[in-house]
RNA sequence: GGGGCGUUGGUGUAGCCCGGAAGCACACCACACUUUCAAUGUGGAGAUCGCGGGUUCAAAUCCCGCACGCCCCA
């Protein structure tokens, strides 16, 4: 068998979002665990709807899933341009061919007749399709035309009556009807080839051995099959891989802007997480594993096993396996990666603190970019909260601070004070525990009620990763610093 | 308007080819753990396998029809 070489042929008009970029991830797959090549074109002929840092949004994407490719525009490789604005001589070549062949034809109408064509079949209730009214000129017709130096563009032209089927790998065998296939526009008037053309005259130049695309590509299948059939060229395999959806179960567009991949990175995704869950969303190896690791993903996936229908991106799901992901990170590998994230929230992060308090951390966050909110009382110098989170619920709560409420979360924290005063580090968190209740029994204070007084105290929040590490890692300074404040802020009432 | 693809609990899926009454995971609910949250553990609810026929002792699994959804062209 020949060598396995897959491309993946997105267009630079915008971040690709995670649709485009699982097609890849199977692609990307099947060339890995094939031994084979993985190969990236760009596929840049509508320069209407391009965008400038395209390519560059593109290469990130795949960068960071780690979907590496062989050949590329900034690779290189034996079979290139992989650029396909670099390669109009080469489409222009094989449209002659076409001409010569009689497989497609010149066409010469004005933008004008076909929309006028368009409108009375329309009117008609007709299919909308071109009429081939230049495919069947005689030769003093057309030279009439040429002669006149009009603009026109090479269609395919497709036979009038039979079928046309292509077997796909993932569908099974696919027909449509000729006649309901259109002559198709194959290289348009300012020398650029549409879609249909570059695809079929790439993938062959380029050696592709098995064609990945999306599903939505189905419809057009017959008229790279004629293509293939009128060059004389052997088709590959091909497969449709289903597309995915949106929450509202439509194909992903540029119109679910946060589903591109570059977000999930910003939001704090890990490319481990994002990779696994990808490669489940429309595949799966057996009735119970989810968790695999990129090798684990290469050494498994085979086509046979890739979901004929749809389905929708579940977030929730994502979500929990990052956080999975994320729990299995050693210590120092977390800081590593949730750095960024802190930096951007402008926080003063000393690593080694950070770094003693990662298993604490790794518990309790599903995005990297929920460690900021987690983390921050770690770093400030001072914390800003409202006293009233001080005294909590049963402690006489709707009172102003002057009452009974605030004397009684004073009197934890004085008492909690006069425990942790007589540590000189706080890293005995059992002991220290301990003499904490005991000094809440003491007052005769719920153990909510008191470690809430001082979890507020100490973190500026109701709701704080565990209150003994949390001061393990603050420190004594700071931690008596702040009950001492959360004190004053109670007022002498 | 035409053509195509698809249809297993809210979601991702196993099972379908080789018929014997649906498994796993996320989400959800409860309990346990507990000074909060989280993680973890245990348990629970949730699917007439799109619908209607047919074949069969027996169908999610085979056959036929329909519906709905989505995609593409316009």
């Amino acid at each position: 068998m020949s060598e396995v070489r897959v491309r993946f042929a997105p267009s630079p008009t915008g971040a690709p979002h995670v649709g485009n970029v699982r097609t890849a991830l199977f692609q990307w797959l099947w060339a890995r665990h094939s031994g084979g090549k993985f190969i990236l074109r760009i596929e840049d002929t509508d320069q209407a709807r391009e965008v400038e840092n395209g390519l560059e949004l593109i290469l990130d994407s795949l960068r960071f899933l780690g979907l590496d490719w062989d050949e590329g525009p900034d690779v290189g490789g034996a079979y290139g341009p992989y650029r396909q604005s670099d390669r109009l001589e080469i489409y222009a070549e094989h449209a002659r061919q076409l001409i010569d062949k009689g497989a497609a034809y010149y066409c010469y109408c004005t933008a004008e007749r076909l929309e006028l064509m368009r409108k009375h079949q329309q009117a008609r209730q007709e299919p909308t399709r071109y009429d081939r009214r230049c495919r069947f000129f005689s030769d003093a017709e057309r030279a009439a035309h040429e002669n006149a130096g009009e603009p026109k563009v090479v269609r395919l032209a497709v036979p009038l009556d039979g079928k046309t089927t292509l077997h796909d790998f993932i569908h099974g065998d696919l027909t449509i009807a000729n006649k309901d296939v259109d002559d198709q526009v194959l290289l348009k008037s300012d020398g650029f080839p549409t879609y249909h053309l570059a695809v079929v005259v790439d993938d062959h130049l380029m050696k592709i051995s098995h064609v990945m695309r999306g599903d939505d590509w189905v419809p057009s299948f017959p008229k790279h099959v004629l293509l293939y059939q009128a060059f004389g060229w052997e088709i590959p395999p091909h497969g449709h891989v289903p597309n995915v959806l949106g929450a509202d179960k439509k194909k992903l567009s540029k119109r679910h802007g946060a589903e591109s991949v570059t977000q999930f990175r910003d939001d704090g995704y890990l490319p481990e997480a994002m990779l696994n869950f990808l490669a489940r969303l429309g595949w799966s190896y057996d009735d119970k594993s989810e968790i695999f690791s990129r090798d684990e993903l290469i050494k498994l996936f085979t086509l046979d096993k890739i979901e004929h229908a749809p389905g929708t991106f579940d977030h929730s799901k994502l979500e929990w396996m990052n956080g999975f992901y994320i729990r299995q990170l050693p210590d120092d590998d977390l800081v590593n990666r949730v750095m960024p994230f802190l930096e951007r929230a402008h926080l003063k992060v000393d690593r080694a603190t950070l770094l003693s308090f990662a298993p604490l951390l790794k518990e309790r966050i599903k995005k990297l970019d929920e460690a900021a909110a987690m983390v921050d009382f770690l770093f400030a110098d001072e914390l800003e909260y409202d006293p009233q989170l001080l005294i909590g619920k049963g402690m006489d709560g709707t009172s102003p601070l002057k009452s009974a409420g605030s004397s009684t979360a004073r009197a934890a924290l004085r008492a909690a004070q006069s425990v942790l005063e007589k540590y000189s580090a706080f890293d005995d968190e059992e002991k220290i525990e301990a003499e904490l209740r005991a000094a809440s029994d003491h007052i005769g204070m719920k153990y909510a009620q008191f470690f809430g007084a001082l979890r507020v105290a100490v973190t500026g929040k109701t709701v704080s990763p565990p209150l003994m590490g949390s001061m393990r890692v603050l420190g004594r300074a700071k931690t008596l610093h702040r009950i001492e404040r959360a004190v004053a802020a109670l007022g002498n009432g």
